[in-house]
DNA sequence: TCGACCAATTAAGTATGACGTTTGCGTCAC
DNA sequence: GTGACGCAAACGTCATACTTAATTGGTCGA
């Protein structure tokens, strides 16, 4: 499935995918103006094409659009930068390093309080998982094996911020599965991941499995204080 | 400025402000379908109009739109909970009690951290703006001035927010005004705010202001965590 | 000289009708 | 009963004409 991925969605779409990314990268500076009758050549669709796209744009605040005077883009500090696609452009373009700072800084803060959330709310089924994951992390943490712990990894995350019961926290998980991705991709692919971080997973896992909230918070923090640290090292 | 706010946009953001709180609210539950057709003729607008507005509730994940079946609302676990229009609409909607529970939990994970960063990185005259904020609490604290009072308080945590230095979190400071305005919406107007509350705003200000991240993010955990027990007090 | 008012221009907003494309679903043959 | 075929329904796209609002600039008057 999925083809080649270069365009089997609708013509919008497309061009979303062309001005979302150049928009966030810097390509079109706030305050920059951008006509309609313009893009549509240049994309070599019709206006309403081009509409439709920047109806998109604009309930991301990246752009406002004003008669008379055209699409203007917005300062970045009005960007909706909790937009999944808005997280996903800015990951792939120039301020990477600093998207994933900001959501790692994030993590620090959401993960532990689900953490403890999750000691109190998870179903046994949930549990089980956890601890899978966290077996799956430690079988792969030796070896080159960085593709298949990532894959644990992100799980694990994604099973502790279902299962604090929040909706705000679960909507968080495909946020942390692109910050390990990311992580992961920067590594060089030829260090094991920490032991002791894996170590804290299995933990986790145990505290949640146990209900206790604190045990598990505490973790937790410790976890995400180590990736923050570990961004320090590897920052430019 | 700002009109009335009865009806001067365009008419795509009309019957945007006419569908997304009829979806969110449950009026159409996930798994309805809505035809372009019906919905032109409903608003007596073109379809040209409804595609730009359902184009919008696409990019907010509330619905999907597909060739030969029509537009098909999505379940509630896949909307984009973190778009403050969503955020707004099921504010005012039937489950704002869920959603004010929630928003209380990300408060409750976030803004202890944010206070932490801001103790680093406020600048002097956020720091000034931070203890002017909370003195006005305090002047306002007595007397059945929980309007000033919330004025004040709305500042004191955009200014605590905005000053971690940390986009993701700024921009939590419209969300969090909103918790703060429905939290004084539901209280009885003759109760005035916890005494205690107030003194630990002064503190935060304070620790910020001499860079004690500890005790700034401990002194706003427990802000939080009395809004999350005062939420469970007037919880149905 | 300066200000206020008016008109022209420009680009987005809206309406409409036609055609293209996908795809669910019924039908028919084997 | 199963598979292939084809119709029709709904969205997707396009082209065009018209409407609306705001910027610009110029003119007129105090």
């Amino acid at each position: 499935m999925e083809a080649t991925g270069n365009g089997e969605k609708g013509l919008h779409a497309r061009v979303l995918e062309s001005l979302g990314p150049a928009i966030t990268a810097g390509d079109h500076p706030p305050g920059t103006v951008l006509r309609t009758d313009e893009l549509a050549e240049r994309f070599d669709v019709s206006r309403t094409v081009i509409r439709e796209a920047i109806r998109v744009l604009e309930s991301m605040h990246l752009v406002t659009s004003r008669r008379r005077v055209g699409v203007t883009v917005r300062p970045t500090e009005e960007w909706n930068v909790y937009d999944p696609r808005v997280i996903g452009w800015r990951l792939a373009g120039r301020d990477r390093p600093r998207q994933l700072r900001s959501l790692t800084v994030l993590r620090s803060a959401v993960e532990p309080v689900a953490a403890g959330l999750a000691a109190r709310h998870a179903t046994p089924a949930q549990c089980a998982e956890l601890t899978e994951h966290a077996m799956g992390m430690v079988a792969t943490s030796r070896g080159q094996q960085l593709d298949a712990y990532l894959v644990h990894d992100m799980a694990f995350h994604r099973v502790v911020l279902t299962s604090s019961g929040n909706e705000m926290f679960a909507r968080l998980a495909e946020v942390v599965a692109a910050v390990l991705t990311g992580r992961t991709q920067h590594h060089v692919m030829f260090t094991d991941p920490d032991p002791a971080a894996v170590t804290l997973h299995v933990q986790v896992a145990e505290a949640i499995r146990t209900g206790d909230a604190t045990r598990a918070e505490a973790l937790t923090r410790e976890i995400t204080t180590g990736a923050m640290a570990e961004l320090d090292v590897l920052a430019p």
